[in-house]
DNA sequence: GTGAAAGCGCTAACAT
DNA sequence: ATGTTAGCGCTTTCAC
């Protein structure tokens, strides 16, 4: 593609013969200026199609009004979510949004960091990859009081930057307890992984609520699924279906994980939920489509997204810097759904489980 | 937050006394230059945390190294792997991501098609909203040989610019001719809207199936699912069961019908696949989780979004204008799926449905 | 091997 | 109301 010279104020400028200033003033509807020369170059610079150049105004400017942002992954129902969240916000308020996606890899996500500061990006939003445990690449950008950042989900332990992060222990407890409302006896809990800080959250609200409702956690009804396939899930549930206490409830740390469960169930001939109630805590929309009977818990992404995308840009507007922010905690939102997919619409219900 | 000044070529020259062009020469490696000054300037470089500004770059080289891309919906499993496929190319090239949702709207794609040329972007990739019918906000942009673009999956029926689509005729082709290998006699087909063109051409698909295969496609067993929707599926499937001749196999236009159908299959007590076997072509990574026995047709969104980036790259690289470009069509892929998830992951086989 | 100067497109301060 | 000028950060001639 040969390279295609654009128009420039200079050249309308030039074919009016005034001066480049004058035309930037009439294009930018200054108020100190003729109606009669506004309305020539307004004219002009229709005839040639003019377009402001945003380059030029990023390098006078000191800021180019776009955002970075770097995700593990974008093809994942949460995170499309997050990009949707942020995009939305941030082109209402006259932002771009530069993507890079990490793939879980920490050399990538450095990579992308450098590479967002160079084009000058006014802030990053960033949720860290799986890999990452130590945060330098973002904590120290240049200068130590670099690009204004908020991180989200998976964020660090000790930062001064804005974190937005779900509120998995309220969830968890929500879900659990409306298993209990439903009259279930023994509820029985798939854990994620327990070195994941989401699993453990979840695992303490599952326990909590059965505590707040004068039970206590049985850990013969507590299984961990470390790989979090459905495979493993369809196993874990069996253990649980071949021990003493069957569950008549189970709480999944996921969906991937429920539906596993939810096969195993159904393949011992019970039907769910009236003979085992289940419910998962859900990444993915997969529960709208999945068998009638799963209610969730469902992340909030979209919510996430505007949310942190929000936080940013008061951050950047922000005159004075500030010394440290708390974390927001987004509730998860529970979903209750009906056992008939029918009638499914009529039946949903969402509770807001956050406090 | 305050603005902050960054480290500039000039102040690395000042503190070592040289001048700008000497400091730039020696960041960028040029070959004229003694190593003393080459590793004072890194040295001060370093200690600075001195980033390159890419924007004042981009001015002088009147070019960004960015690519805009536009997108109906970032959430949606089809777009969202496009959207990965692109990231992956553009960022393996040197290029960075600029995205815009128009949420459908054809007026949020239009400020989004100018947003984007503002921001000087290198070229722009673009899946036009369904509401856009009329093309001269792209077709037409500055200069009339403005921007390099590249069409992908919703196309204008009349452009010289680069188009990706997917082969949806072979794809339902493929779909429909395994039911027949499978020993089906009566395969119904749930189709979409008949204004879309995919719709039409996985239709299509179908017909030249059974007629490959000396069969007659009969009437009475295409039915239209104008909505999309899961309780369409249903609805229409109940209508195919209750007719005088009922289907042992069908071939749904998307996985949502799909699952609709498959809910009546399964209320009426038969089985899938054994008494009705069922395929659906698949926008969204749905099947994987769904019953077993669904096989689908799926979208290559990453493949097209990784086809769409590398060609636009070509197009902006290509020193002489191209005249017109013919439409790239890439095959769908077969994915069948045996009738139990246990095993599923060894019963998963791929097939390439374009020739 | 290095320096000086021009220029990419734009705007704001300072004239007039 | 309009023109002049300088400068944002960088590279790239053209001198020396």
């Amino acid at each position: 593609m040969s390279k295609r010279r654009s128009i420039t104020i200079i050249d309308i400028a030039k074919e009016l013969g005034i001066a480049p200033s004058t035309v930037s003033r009439a294009l930018s509807g200054h108020s100190k200026i003729s109606p009669e020369t506004r309305d020539k170059v307004m004219a002009v610079a229709k005839k040639w199609n003019y377009v402001p150049n945003k380059i030029a105004l990023s390098l006078k400017n000191q800021e180019t009004r776009t955002l970075g942002l770097i995700i593990p992954e974008i093809v994942h129902y949460f995170f499309s979510n997050v990009i949707s969240g942020i995009e939305e916000v941030a082109n209402k308020n006259g932002y771009s949004l530069l993507i890079c996606q990490s793939g879980e890899s920490l050399e990538r996500e450095i990579k992308a960091v450098s590479t967002l500061v160079r084009q000058r990006v006014d802030g990053l939003i960033i949720c860290c990859s799986r890999e990452t445990e130590e945060f330098d690449h973002v904590e120290k950008l240049p200068e130590n009081k670099g690009v204004p950042v908020v991180y989200f989900d998976r964020v660090p332990p000790n930062s001064k930057h804005p974190k937005i992060i779900v509120d998995d222990l309220m969830g968890a407890k929500q879900a659990t307890a409306h298993l209990i409302e439903q009259g279930c006896k023994n509820i029985a809990h798939l854990a994620g992984p327990e070195n994941l800080l989401i699993s453990r959250n979840r695992l303490s609200g599952y326990r909590l609520a059965l505590q707040n409702a004068g039970r206590q956690p049985k850990t013969e009804l507590i299984k961990y699924c470390k790989e979090g396939t459905t495979e493993v899930g369809f196993a874990k549930m069996n253990e649980l279906l071949n021990q003493e206490v069957i569950p008549d409830g189970v709480f999944a740390n996921n969906d991937i994980i429920a539906l596993g469960a939810m096969m195993a169930i159904k393949k011992k001939g019970l039907k769910i939920p009236e003979d085992v109630a289940v419910i998962g805590y859900s990444n993915w929309q997969l529960s709208e489509f999945m068998e009638p009977g799963l209610s969730s818990v469902n992340q909030p992404g979209a919510e996430m997204g505007e949310q942190a995308c929000q936080c940013i840009l008061n951050y950047i507007e922000s005159d004075e810097p500030v010394e440290f922010f708390s974390p927001i905690i987004l509730p998860s939102s529970l979903v209750i759904r009906g056992s008939s997919l029918r009638k499914r619409s009529a039946q949903i219900k969402v509770l807001n489980a956050g406090g």
